[in-house]
RNA sequence: CGGGGCGUAGCGCAGCCUGGUAGCGCGCCUGCUUCGGGAGCAGGAGGUCGGAGGUUCAAAUCCUCUCGCCCCGACCA
């Protein structure tokens, strides 16, 4: 590629709206612009970059028996409906009729759609194990996209799926994916961890997610450095052990303006895990109250697994006066009458709690569960928090963060069911198909790598990712200096490398600062300095360190140094 | 959807409070001098001030409505 035929739209300062360093570099480098809220057109240097890692997705997806395919990204709303997740997705399903007014809808992923495709064409058990995947534009309508093209609204995802006769079957897929991931996030040159997860709308049992690790991330992980045990946040287990509380009698007490467990607890005297927070959620229409110890936050996630709920949100404060009759902050579970109750595992049987009395600046003391007032359920309900115990070997957890990049799932039988996907068996007995699904965001991948990779002058590719492998940069435009850089630039083309060539009349000083800010690997400087020995100078994005080789030499020094970066065994 | 903020030249911003000539830096075009880390000088192009209504002799500026964008939360690759 040579600069003065390219579109390389270079920024010195970046936009205004970009808030994170991926987004700004890839606006500043003429990667990415802006058509609306989450929707993004990717310009020549994005395309090669998005390119690079779905070349690594399919070479690795294919080793590992995985087919290629690719599914309708407009999606009839009768395959939809019969998962009930026309009903169940929401808003974020972005829905439209044809000129019949029959319903559509853009997929936002494609497992209704390669269920019944897989439905429809395998029947016996020789057709099985099935592993397909595609690379796809995916829509989903997102409250609020951000960063870039790291929460689109529009975005390219790979997404795959396996078919299996069994659980042992399904179990062999995921691993064999896991495997897979693991080598891709490995050869983009990514710091990453697999993490347990929660599944989520997708749904299924159980599942993984691949992050990658980095200050900005959305996601909070948690994780065990003396045993390895990591999980996001909403996932992971939370086991508290308290001090017993002493009993006693169930106590009205008057607590003027003490709304907060901070200011309850202190017009006591007391430790906040001795209060109970009572928050009041609206769980698929129903009222729910979610008791916790006061020293925690609820986890959400956990809370809307514990009720087997499609959606939960907390009650605005006009409900839950309704609900109370009393002021927000003085909701408790006794005398609560027509709603759910839910309870962390800590408040069974637990006694001498602190509750809220349902009443404007009244509070119980004394409170005992099965005795004042009796939970439904108890589930573990609160976040993980930096210090906790890790539930694999009890060391302390921390908390770091991480843009989840990759999710894998173990289904089930959730999709193949209700689109009867089945297959006989040698006795001719029909089952039904066992299902994993496993994705990868392709742009956020790209984003995630710069998050990870870049310093204060732009972006420093991994070279298995890099949009070209080597700028060269002529320091004079003059016939002398571009005879020998037309002379480098087609022997390393001939050699398989992706060059570009600043052929532009521009200073020198540009075209470096061009080059740091999309981030080249390495830069072949030529000028009259290393011309008059013949020689040209090759430096390092990474490392800044320059070297003197000789012309001759040159093509094939470059040639090995990124094979060497592009190799990768394990 | 709830809370906060912003729309003025391609990009970054000032001007608005206190109505009266639309301005700065970068980028772009021309010429000359330069040329090893975003050059200097001179000249030039480019704006229905997001849109619609209103107040006024007069609106980027005041009022109303509307559209778009960004940030914080629920969603997720």
């Amino acid at each position: 590629m040579r600069f003065s035929r390219g579109f390389l739209p270079t920024l010195k300062e970046a936009p205004a709206e970009a808030e994170v360093v991926s987004h700004k570099l890839m606006v500043r480098s003429g990667m990415i612009r802006r058509l609306a809220a989450g929707v993004y057109t990717l310009l020549p240097l994005g395309v090669r970059v998005q390119r690079k890692v779905e070349q690594i997705l399919r070479e690795e997806l294919n080793r590992a028996d995985a087919q290629e395919v690719f599914l309708p990204a407009l999606n009839p709303a009768e395959l939809w409906r019969k998962t009930g997740r026309w009903e169940v997705y929401g808003k974020e399903l972005i829905r439209l009729k044809d000129r019949h007014e029959r319903d559509f809808c853009l997929g936002p992923t494609h497992e209704e759609v390669i269920t019944d495709l897989v439905a429809r064409e395998v029947r016996s058990y020789r057709d099985l194990p099935l592993n397909l995947y595609q690379i796809q534009t995916k829509f989903r309508d997102e409250i609020r996209p951000r960063f870039g093209v790291m929460r689109g609204r529009e975005f390219t995802m790979k997404d795959g799926y396996s078919f299996d006769r069994d659980e042992a079957g399904a179990e062999q897929s995921y691993e064999e994916m896991v495997q897979a991931y693991t080598r891709i996030f490995q050869r983009c040159g990514l710091k990453f961890s697999a993490v347990e997860a929660d599944s989520g709308a997708i749904g299924g049992s159980f599942s993984h997610e691949f992050m990658v690790m980095a200050d900005t991330g959305e996601e909070a992980i948690t994780v065990c450095d003396s045993c390895g045990y990591a999980a996001n946040v909403e996932k992971s287990p939370v086991s508290l052990k308290l001090p017993e509380n002493e009993g006693g009698e169930l106590k009205k007490v008057h607590t003027p303006g003490a709304h907060s467990i901070e200011e309850v607890a202190e017009f006591f005297s007391l430790p906040p895990y001795r209060m109970v927070k009572t928050l009041l959620y609206i769980a698929d229409d129903e009222p729910v109250a979610a008791m916790i110890p006061g020293h925690r936050e609820l986890n959400e996630v956990k809370l809307k697994n514990a009720l087997d709920a499609v959606d939960i949100e907390l009650a605005d404060a006009e409900t839950v006066e309704k609900l109370t009759n009393s002021e927000v902050g003085f909701a408790g579970p006794v005398g609560l009458s027509d709603v759910r109750l839910v309870a962390d595992y800590t408040i069974e049987n637990s006694e001498g709690l602190i509750v809220g009395a349902n009443q404007t600046d009244y509070h119980y003391t004394g409170a005992r569960e099965g005795r004042d007032f009796t939970a439904g359920i108890f589930a573990d309900l609160t976040v993980a928090q930096e210090g906790d115990a890790c539930p694999k070997c009890e060391a302390r957890l921390s908390i770091r963060r991480g843009i989840e990049v990759g999710h894998v799932f173990k289904l089930g039988c959730k999709y193949s069911e209700s689109l009867d996907a089945t297959y006989q068996d040698e006795n001719g007995e029909t089952h039904t198909i066992v299902m994993g699904c496993y994705g990868i965001g392709v742009g956020r991948t790209v984003a995630a790598a710069i998050e990870q990779n870049h310093d204060e002058d732009g972006i420093i590719w991994p070279t298995p990712i890099a949009p070209y492998h080597v700028d060269i940069i002529p320091v004079r435009v003059d016939d002398e200096t571009m005879q020998v850089c037309d002379h480098i630039y087609d022997s390393l083309e001939t050699a398989g490398l992706d060059v570009a060539l600043d052929d532009r009349d521009e200073r020198p000083g540009v075209k470096f600062k061009d080059a740091d800010l999309i981030g080249f690997p390495y830069k072949a400087v030529i000028g009259p300095r290393g011309l008059k020995e013949g020689k040209i100078e090759i430096k390092s994005r990474r490392t800044g360190e320059t070297q003197l080789v000789a012309i001759s030499e040159s093509v094939t020094f470059l040639e090995n140094l990124v094979s060497e970066e592009m190799k990768f065994d394990s």
